[in-house]
DNA sequence: TATTTTTTGTTTCATTTGAAACTAAAATTG
DNA sequence: CAATTTTAGTTTCAAATGAAACAAAAAATA
């Protein structure tokens, strides 16, 4: 039995290694987190949204959620408007210094990942692509 | 620009579910954590060495070492002895009920993964494990 | 309509984490 | 061999995390 040739050790070591590289370039670049830059994305394409739909679209923790959307505020990124039919919940959006924001942080992202994949070959791009979708099915 | 489509965000939500479902496993069945599970690992091939040779082993870092070692030997599977030539350092070694601890759990950690892999084709199973490596390389 | 249940979101609490400061010992240098 | 620097490991601190408890509103039920 050797950690090293273990996949879940493999696969853990990896995405870490990953995560971390971007969420240290996030934060000296732009001063966001990981959270912070999820939300983002998404209300970048979802406009006018609820704390639930975000949690929904994001994959994160209603609480995580709750905190991001809040410090988010602060930053003065994302503003907010009652909800007209739920008292309860309120609509989020990016505001004007959120959409600059994501008009810089976007391409700078997708950089990061076409620097990443241009070093594999094509094939290996599809295989990569491949496995993913089938690991997602095999584990719900 | 779609969340779900961007490769470290995929990589992230894969291996969180697949450490995840695999901590809790652990957990559940043996009393035990990841980074427990990993020095575990580390001391059953490796007896009689150090702290700081377990965090060379592992990619873990000394406060967690610290930390980890301190709770295996409390729960009475890792046994230390003070270091021949240091002063500073121990040697820590499974004792019984570590070896004990792990004939039950490495057979069960080699059917996780293998329950994963084989749900893959071998064809699969090859490109995983060379795109692993070429990450690997990639990422340093 | 009044009561109960569910839902949305926040706060509290305990846990995990690692950087930085620290202790003590070993190695190096003058 | 004293003084300095490096190394091994621990403790302290602050930040991140999420489960559980909570508040408030909406929905369902009686």
């Amino acid at each position: 039995m050797d950690l090293k040739e273990f996949l879940p050790y493999q696969l853990s070591v990896l995405s870490l290694k990953i995560s971390n590289g971007i969420a240290e370039h996030y934060q000296d670049q732009f001063g966001i987190n990981i959270s912070e830059w999820r939300v983002l994305v998404i209300l970048y394409q979802n406009p006018d949204i609820t704390a639930k739909k975000i949690a929904q679209l994001s994959q994160m923790d209603k609480v995580r959620i709750s905190r991001t959307v809040k410090s988010l505020v602060n930053k003065d990124y994302v503003s907010q408007k009652p909800h007209p039919l739920d008292a309860r919940a309120k609509n989020y959006e990016l505001n004007q210094r959120g959409r600059y924001l994501m008009r810089a942080v976007i391409p700078d992202a997708l950089r990061y990942e076409e620097n990443l994949l241009s070093q594999l070959t094509a094939e290996e791009r599809e295989q990569l692509h491949h496995l993913i979708g089938k690991f997602n099915r095999i584990l719900g």
